[in-house]
DNA sequence: GCCGCTAGGTTTATCGTTTAACCTAATGAT
DNA sequence: ATCATTAGGTTAAACGATAAACCTAGCGGC
């Protein structure tokens, strides 16, 4: 592999214009020398070595997309962590910006801590969740950091990217509340407080209790996020019947009840209504079709992108949050009902 | 950030002690002096500097999983190219090997060599489709390259992980005809000779074959790979009906054509029987439940990273071509066919 | 004739780590 | 008494690129 040095012989100049010439610097280069070192370049085939670089000018040009896991996650887990079209927006706009980007599963904070020194990384995304000693030691680290889905009160001084949750949940129970719904079940995954979810959930009371309704906290059902956990919660939930409609945080989620309750024998939505989140592929392809409340995963990696690419030119945006829109499809998953059957069994 | 020789003066020893006891070569240094200088490096929160590692060493610890893309994918193309399963199993792998992954989209051979290049990487996984002179490329390489889901049967030389693909659309078929059906329809994205569909539809006819029945083109459907094209090719065959089942080689084609084909008022499996292949999580939430062709994205990326490993560590698998295994898995989207019902109409 | 400036470079130190070659004192074998 | 070996190190070059400081010839201005 040809170096900068072979240029430099080749050319009969010293490293140092081949490195201005490379660089664009050609203030002090002569055309001819410019053009002869490009034609040098292009015949031996020089590509600048990164690691020499980043050794010297203390900028890997790498940007890490951080995965927090706890450790040993249960098989058969839905949720996505390197989430495909959120990844690839990003690549495509890191790499436009002549970034590189390397994909890392963490377990704590000394982890990051060290998989960020060893490569003298530029920037970091960050998903999942967040414990506060790990939040601790982000405040502490002095890189651009761009925050996916995270509600880090306590940190507003991060870059965050995220969602109108509140508002999604609002919007999706209003909206079952509007086709004559009064109690409405809420399916989520385990809660935290302060994540995305719990967001969704005060979302959804705020929207009852406007409409007078009072939360029930029986209606809150968490479940482990699998195939069979979602699947297993419909089929319970077919059961209890002490409801006519479900909210659940996530499209997955909402499919794998929706697949419980049918296989109990329970018609969607004619039994029951039901709202899910995220607005996936999929969501065309359920029978019924399934109503949820809209997100854009392209959107969301180009966004946290756009703030890298700021943050690592030195141009930081005035905005350190950037919460995108989220919107209702409506579908085939959600029945009106009449005033008569407005009043459940319980 | 401390560096080794911050290490070495607070230590007392020279830079090659340091370096010496960092690798575990202690055979020349005093058991004092190992733990003296262990115990400075945690007081010192030393980390290496991986890219001065890879400068003077010529080996990077970088592994990249490479997407060939064509230029301007359109839009909302269902395809995963960093499909997450597959990837974050690569990733723990690795990462428990001591490696480190980087992500890349390449457009064409060019690009892959000046990435390849710029960090010097030590392995590559590439996925996708692979023109001629792409694969040319690859042979001059002189890396360790594992393939993914490629049949390049010039280039045996090479790793590769894939799947019983001949043998899944075999299966898939055979099922179908089991079930009493003989006209069968092959739903596939735009066909490539030589990729993996080819080799499913290879199986697809082999079966058809032996069971004494004509493969027959016009029964072949080929449908970019959205959610709109899926659904409206459901649409489109739902009209026709000179088949009973149809066999489409990934679920997510599967479930968009049988929503397609459900909107048109044709009965699944009543009406068409349909199977699909990969066996996702949403197959099992779909209504009818899907009968697919199963495999397994995590063992695929487990395979792959061990082979990855395997040849950076310098003990190259005899074996070359790891073809994972394919089965069955019967749901509710085959009707059984009577006897009466084996001829439609034409 | 001298000064200052500019065009077009070059020299050299430096980044953090590895590694081949070298050093020295102590020990054991003969 | 001498030699070889070993334990426990050290020295210094090298990896490829960057950048601050320096150099020199030529030219214009006065």
């Amino acid at each position: 592999m040809a170096t900068i040095k072979d240029i430099a012989r080749a050319a009969g100049v010293s490293n140092t214009t081949v490195s201005n010439v490379v660089h664009g610097k050609g203030s002090h280069v002569s055309p001819e020398t410019v053009a002869r070192i490009h034609k040098i370049i292009q015949e031996l085939g020089y590509v600048p070595n990164m690691s020499a670089r980043a050794l010297v000018s203390n900028r890997s040009k790498v940007v890490a997309i951080i995965n927090h896991i706890v450790p040993k996650q249960s098989d058969g887990v839905l949720a996505d962590p390197f989430h495909s079209a959120f990844i690839s927006a990003i690549e495509e706009r890191l790499r436009n910006s002549g970034y590189y980007l390397m994909l890392r599963t963490v377990e704590d904070a000394r982890a990051l801590r060290v998989f960020l020194d060893n490569w003298n990384l530029d920037g970091l995304f960050l998903t999942g969740v967040f414990e506060d000693e790990f939040c601790e030691t982000l405040t502490r680290l002095d890189k651009p950091t761009v925050l996916i889905d995270s509600y880090l009160h306590n940190y507003h001084h991060m870059y965050n990217v995220g969602l109108e949750d509140f508002q999604g949940g609002y919007i999706a129970t209003q909206y079952l509340l509007a086709n004559g719904h009064r109690r409405i079940a809420f399916a989520c995954p385990p809660l935290r407080e302060g994540g995305v979810v719990w967001e969704r959930l005060r979302g959804y009371r705020k929207a009852l209790e406007e409409a007078g309704v009072t939360p029930d906290p029986a209606l809150i059902f968490q479940k482990e996020f699998t195939t069979h956990g979602t699947m297993a919660l419909g089929a319970e939930l077919a059961k209890r019947r002490d409801f006519t409609a479900i909210f659940a945080t996530a499209d997955i989620m909402a499919a794998g009840i929706m697949s419980g309750l049918q296989q109990a024998g329970c018609r969607v939505p004619e039994d029951i209504s039901i709202v899910g989140f995220d607005d996936i592929n999929w969501c065309r392809m359920t029978k019924p079709m399934l109503t949820t409340v809209h997100q854009d995963a392209t959107l969301k990696g180009e966004t946290a992108a756009d703030f890298m690419i700021r943050l690592l030119q030195g141009d930081p945006p005035r905005m350190r949050s950037a919460i995108l829109p989220v919107g209702l499809t409506v579908r085939d998953s959600v029945r009106l009902l009449r005033d008569t059957e407005k009043t459940v069994q319980e």
